[in-house]
Formats: structure tokens, C-alpha cells, sequence
RNA sequence: GGCGGCAUAGCCAAGUGGUAAGGCAGAGGUCUGCAAAACCUUUAUCCCCCAGUUCGAAUCUGGGUGCCGCCUCCA
């Protein structure tokens, strides 16, 4: 089975042909280094996190890239209100960054290459583009001239013509066309520079991940993606330095853009002030949650965000941890078959499951319909422990199939466990003292100790369910 | 002004020509001391409105209405 994808250079879907067969390279643009990243940011991480695991899970070899901008006018911005050196700012989030992506269960990219460390290489190409004609220097400013790449404007679906008629930019004088964008700043007063052929100053914010993108993963690369609002202008314009520079070869071949998060229906951003960092919603919603919460809609429709929402995901991603919990209990409980197993429906659920899933998956990564596959699987199990005869083969193989397919979209469903060891020992033993006190309570028909106890440890983060069988209990 | 997107049940959300996935919530039932979990049944004669194309449209075309995004830093 192909994948398709939408790609935004083409409008359209299309069949993914990687560059090299059996191979997969893709650049995805992190986020800039001056704050902890919110859900915006969270949306397109996972996303790409999402296209990445999928791609693994089809059997491509995959190199991920996901850049660091750690300079430019909002980390110099911010380091000065705090009175800090900007790169200690930049350094500091980049840390925090990597524990809030961890909470999502996004995977360290293969490389995180970060702007401060290819300098070198952006001023060659910048020296390459101004050796070309494509880029002209004015009094150490350096800026790429629009109207000599013709394809200025093909990912935007914008002609120059149509960008001047609508500029709300301030034109900066010293420009040739008032599109033309800076490809090297020079340095103000009090700003961190470097040294380049036109003098101390530092790159512009596009010309970052041409360099790093084309060091990584060479020109003609596979999926570059971003959030929707990167189209224009900073896709748009690492497309003309790059192919600038690139002598007819593509820069990359498929560009995917994630819609955005909306509040209220209005776009999440930092200038407009209404967002939330990740690190705020996971006080009160697990990282698994909130992935679940993103991957629940398409990738290219709009998501709107409450706490309502999260709550919805959380109900939602329990069911399916419930039905791996109940799966490994019942396992738990009888031998292993050593007789043969025979083909039952349930086997062919869990075949149907990772069927309907892959299908959804190869039509443009459609996880929000690779979830019902999750859910009806999820729904056979539960029915099929119900029933009289359960052979062990066929439970155990749908709910590794279960835990499979949600891992490829990046979740866990194995129940939560974060204690462990000696610790776990000590609280198996608490616990089994807890239930004996109980269900002398519950002999005696003390109604309200046993309640008072069950309720108590929910509270905690325990749950204590009656069954037929005797008690259950575990961590939420 | 230019370019683009969206509108599906109480809520969230798939579906882009063949007669409405899935989740949450709700209703009834089974189980239970009660609950929880789970199971079974049930919940849109209809997909913003109006025309049109078609044997057939939520899905295509035209025209409305509403909402949103990009054109300036933004995922």
C-alpha cells in the first residue's frame, strides 16, 4: 500500500515517491527557543512525530530533522527584558523544550541542529545567491531579490504582483522591491554577530533551515513540513534562496502544513496573546491525553481548544487503556493454550483493525479515522471477554495488535505504572491489607466503611472495582 | 483589496457521487449491596441555505449566508 499525502506545493494529494527507494527524509521547522512551547507549537510536533512514526511503521528507513532557532529578534528581545545573555535564554528552552516533548511522547528528532551552529553555512549560501545575482548587499545588509527567481510566490499561490497590492509592511527603503527579504542582517548595537564577507552581523531568520535542511538532507529531500502560517513567508522564501542557489534542483519535494489550534474559534499565537503552554495543561492533563486530544482531528482541519475537549480525549483514550488492562487480566488468569489455535472472530477483528488503520493511515495520515479502527478493535475485545470460550492466542494477539497500532500513533496504553520496584512491592502489600479491611466490611454489609475506602483511594488515584470475580484494582 | 480554508447529531469528529465511521454525553437493559468498568439495544430520513448537473449528491457546479486563516513575528 502507497501513501498519499496532500502536499501544499500542488494543492492536491498525491502518491509519496521518496527520493530514494525504501528511504525517507523529512525537515520539519521547530519551534523558536524564547519561551516554553504551547499547544500551537504541540500541534505541529506531534504531527510530524505522528507522520514520522508512521513512516517507520511502513518499514522506511527515516531521517528526521527538527531545528533549534536560537537567534533572532525574539530571543535578543527577551534576553533583554530579563537581562540575560541571549543565548543562555535560547539554551535554557531548548532544555525545557526536550521535557515537554517527552510528556507528548514526541521522539527526539535524528538531528536537532540549531541555527547558532551553521553560520558558516548559511554564509556560503548567502555568498552563493549574491555571486548568482539573486541577493544584493547594501551597506551590510543582505537581501534576496524576489524578482529574480521566477518562482517566487508557487507554494503561497501568490504572484509578486498580488503581495504588492495587499503590503501592510513598512517598505524598507533600502530595498529594491519592497518583497525582497533579508538574508543577513547587520549587526545593531548590543546584538550578538559574527563575522561575514559583509561585515559583523547575523543571518536572517529564512536562510537557517535552507542551510541546515540541505546539510542534512541534500537537496531534492522528501517532506518538509510546518504550521500552516510558515507557508508565507518563510517557506515561500527558503524555497527561492534554496533553489537559488540549487541549479534547477527541487529543495524539497513535498511540503505538508498543519492547520492551527484555535480558541474561541481564533487562531492560538503568541502576538495575540491567547495561548497555553504545554507545560500549564499538563497540570492537569496527562501528556497522553493531550496527544490523543491532537491526533483526534485531522491534521489539515482547524482544532479548537477548551478544557472540555481534553476531557472528551481523556474518557475516550481510558476506554482503550481499559480494554489492554482487561485483556492482560484475563491473560493472566489462564495457562497458555497448547493446543492449536483455530482461526475465531476475533483474530479477524484484530487483522480488520490493522487493515482499516493502515488505510486510513496511507490517506494523508488520517489518524482522527485510524481511531475508529483503534475503537472497534478495542470494543471485540471487551465483547469477546465476555464470552465463555477465550483463547489465549487470539487475546493476546489483538491486544498486542491494539497496543501496536496505538503506538504507531504515538500513545501508550498500557496502564499507568509509575511506580515501580521496591516501591511497587510495598504498595501491592498496602493495598492487599486496604481490600482485606474492606471486604470484612463489605462481609459485614458495612456499606459505608467499604464505600468511604473505595471512594478515598480514587481520590488518591486508585481504583477499586467489584467484579464477580473478586476485587480489581489500579492506578489512574 | 488579493489568496486560501471551513460549515455533518447535544458536543467532538471521519466520510468528497451510491444512500451517514468512531468518540464523549443521553436513554433503556444485563451485571452489582451500591458504584465503577464492561456488554447489548437505542440516539442525524439527513449533512448551513437556494438553484442546477445526475438514475442517484453531505459529496460535483453556480449563487448566497456565516466563521476562520495567510498577505507583518507566529506551529
Amino acid at each position: 500500500m502507497t501513501i498519499r499525502l496532500f502536499n501544499s506545493l500542488t494543492r492536491s494529494k498525491e502518491e509519496f515517491v521518496p527520493r530514494e527507494p525504501g528511504k525517507a527524509s523529512i525537515y520539519a521547522c521547530g519551534p523558536t527557543t524564547y519561551n516554553y512551547f504551547h499547544l500551537g507549537n504541540a500541534r505541529m510536533l506531534v504531527v510530524f512525530d505522528m507522520v514520522r512514526r508512521y513512516l517507520i511503521s511502513k518499514g522506511y528507513d527515516v531521517t528526521y530533522v527538527q531545528n533549534f532557532t536560537d537567534v533572532d529578534d525574539k530571543i535578543i528581545k527577551r534576553a533583554a527584558e530579563e537581562g540575560c545573555d541571549p543565548f543562555v535564554l535560547a539554551r535554557k528552552y531548548i532544555d525545557e523544550y526536550f521535557k515537554d516533548a517527552s510528556a507528548l511522547q514526541i521522539l527526539p528528532a535524528d538531528v536537532h541542529p540549531k541555527a547558532t551552529e551553521h553560520i558558516t553555512e548559511m554564509i556560503d549560501i548567502v555568498a552563493k545567491l549574491e555571486e548568482k545575482g539573486l541577493a544584493y548587499n547594501i551597506d551590510g545588509d543582505v537581501y534576496f531579490a524576489v524578482e529574480k527567481f521566477p518562482g517566487y510566490g508557487k507554494l503561497s499561490g501568490r504572484s509578486l504582483e498580488d503581495m504588492q497590492a495587499g503590503a501592510r509592511v513598512e517598505v524598507d527603503e533600502k530595498k529594491r522591491n519592497p518583497m525582497d527579504f533579508a538574508l543577513w542582517k547587520k549587526a545593531k548595537k548590543g546584538e550578538p554577530f559574527w563575522e561575514s564577507p559583509w561585515g559583523q552581523g547575523r543571518p536572517g531568520w529564512h536562510i537557517e533551515c535552507s542551510a541546515m535542511a540541505l546539510k542534512y538532507l541534500g537537496p531534492g529531500f522528501d517532506i518538509h513540513g510546518g504550521g500552516g502560517d510558515l507557508i508565507f513567508p518563510h517557506h515561500e522564501n527558503e524555497i527561492a534562496q534554496s533553489e537559488g542557489c540549487l541549479d534547477g534542483e527541487p529543495f524539497a519535494r513535498y511540503w505538508m502544513h498543519n492547520a492551527f489550534i484555535t480558541i474561541n474559534q481564533e487562531k492560538m499565537s503568541k502576538s495575540l496573546g491567547n495561548f497555553f503552554l504545554v507545560r500549564d495543561v499538563l497540570k492537569k492533563f496527562s501528556g497522553n491525553v493531550i496527544r490523543f486530544y491532537l491526533l483526534g482531528t485531522h491534521y489539515r482541519s482547524p482544532l479548537d481548544f477548551d478544557d472540555e475537549k481534553l476531557v472528551m480525549a481523556s474518557k475516550g483514550l481510558d476506554r482503550l487503556k481499559n480494554s489492554v488492562r482487561l485483556a492482560q487480566e484475563a491473560l493472566a488468569k489462564v495457562l497458555p493454550d497448547e493446543e492449536p489455535f483455530f482461526e475465531d472472530d476475533l483474530i479477524a477483528a484484530a487483522r480488520l483493525a490493522r487493515k482499516s488503520f493502515e488505510e486510513a493511515m496511507d490517506d494523508d495520515f488520517n489518524s482522527a479515522q485510524a481511531y475508529s479502527a483503534l475503537f472497534d478493535l478495542a470494543r471485540e475485545i471487551n465483547t469477546y471477554l465476555t464470552k465463555e470460550i477465550k483463547q489465549p492466542f487470539a487475546l493476546t494477539e489483538a491486544c498486542n495488535t491494539l497496543q501496536e497500532l496505538g503506538q504507531i500513533l504515538g500513545f501508550d496504553l498500557q496502564a499507568e505504572d509509575e511506580i515501580s520496584g521496591e516501591e511497587e512491592g510495598k504498595l501491592s502489600q498496602v493495598m492487599d491489607l486496604v481490600l482485606d479491611i474492606r471486604k470484612n466490611a463489605r462481609k459485614n454489609k458495612d456499606w459505608a466503611t467499604a464505600d468511604l475506602i473505595r471512594d478515598r483511594m480514587k481520590e488518591i488515584g486508585i481504583v477499586i472495582e467489584d467484579t464477580p470475580d473478586g476485587v480489581r484494582w489500579y492506578l489512574k
